[in-house]
DNA sequence: GTCTGCATGTAACTGGTTACATGATTAT
DNA sequence: ATAATCATGTAACCAGTTACATGCAGAC
């Protein structure tokens, strides 16, 4: 017999992204949507249309309440609320492991072949990374120096500064990784030109 | 008025994974499958349905030749090769910028809201996680020592040792991070424990 | 007048996962 | 006997993306 609650097994990953966003405070989709454009988009991105159509399911099996406010000269919204069942569920998923996701990078699927690439073009896109990777870094850091520079006690706030300190890892890394991906990419093309350079002078001799 | 090509616009990639294995030799759908659970595999995974399936459509787009081998004793089956068209394709689509892909991991998700979860077992969560990462670097390292310890003139074996650095820097890091993240855990979790014995030393006194 | 913000959705499609299916050969 | 390897698929489902839709308020 399958557990009591309307909840299947596997992964289903973004229901569980939603209530713990709803876990800090109750919030309409439209504050949804944006707090997946930004402290949570950092890792999990969610267009409106899936926030929406989630939060339906999440209602329907009982982990959401919901009231409507009417307003006046603004559209009416609804203000979604974790109860007792969706934090009994949260708890109960926490439990249980999960695997790394893979990268699915397609920048990485470049590099696999890079003898099939426009080499240029590639190393256009390391260098687009290298400057996002670096702003990425640059608002971790004001994050962190904002928010997380003091002794930290409570819970909620420790996992938040442990998950910024993954971020400023990784960027890091990232960034390094640019740079000596990019000297070597040059190398090549540096090579590929002074080859059309001779070339073009053994052909005008 | 559309491109002339069967192919849409935007990232579409495990068609282009597919089509960048094939570009190192032609092989079947079963060879491709094992291929998504190694070497490609490390950062995109891919199981065989999804595999012949987009075979399949590859095949239909053109991009791909196809040859069916005859054999006694084991099953039959179809060699694929990447044509022409299939690399013009490559190359077209190395050119288009692609953005860095979120990481959309459960265990971020549980560290989001940490007074939510079951702390021990996240903890328990990120040690495997440890594991497995100490275990991905020193299988990078080995592959590194093995294969890419010389020096390297091909572009194909370059992207694969840029690959490859970047693998070492990723689990590096997040081997670090493990680290940290369990330190913490453990100041937090040594005080729930404290906490604990003293109220049963009072409940007993 | 045009754009941005607020606030919500439907519909269609693509990509990834899970479950189910077949059937011979070789190794333990 | 049992499992693993070779080799290929179908069907259903779930999750993510793209396109399309509505309508008012206030800023420029």
């Amino acid at each position: 017999m399958p557990a009591a609650n309307g909840a299947k097994c596997p992964a289903m990953a973004l229901a569980e992204a939603i209530l713990v966003c709803l876990t800090e405070r109750p919030m309409t989709g439209y504050e949804l949507t944006k707090t997946f454009d930004t402290s949570i988009g950092f890792f999990w991105r969610a267009a409106h249309q899936q926030v929406y159509r989630e939060l339906q399911q999440l209602r329907a099996s009982g982990f959401l309440d919901s009231e409507e406010v009417i307003q006046t000269g603004k559209p009416n919204k609804t203000i979604y609320t974790v109860n007792a069942r969706g934090r009994r569920h949260l708890k109960e998923w926490s439990r249980a492991a999960t695997e790394r996701p893979p990268a699915r990078d397609n920048l990485y699927v470049k590099l696999y072949a890079l003898d099939c690439v426009d080499l240029a073009a590639v190393r256009a896109q390391i260098a687009e990374r290298l400057v996002m990777h670096k702003a990425r870094l640059a608002l971790y850091e004001r994050i962190e120096a904002k928010r997380f520079s003091g002794r930290i006690n409570d819970l909620r706030r420790t996992g938040l500064k442990l998950g910024l300190q993954l971020g400023l890892t990784v960027e890091r890394g990232a960034i390094a990784w640019c740079e000596t991906a990019l000297a070597t990419l040059d190398q090549h093309l540096g090579k590929a030109l002074r080859a059309g350079r001779e070339r073009r002078q053994k052909a005008s001799a």
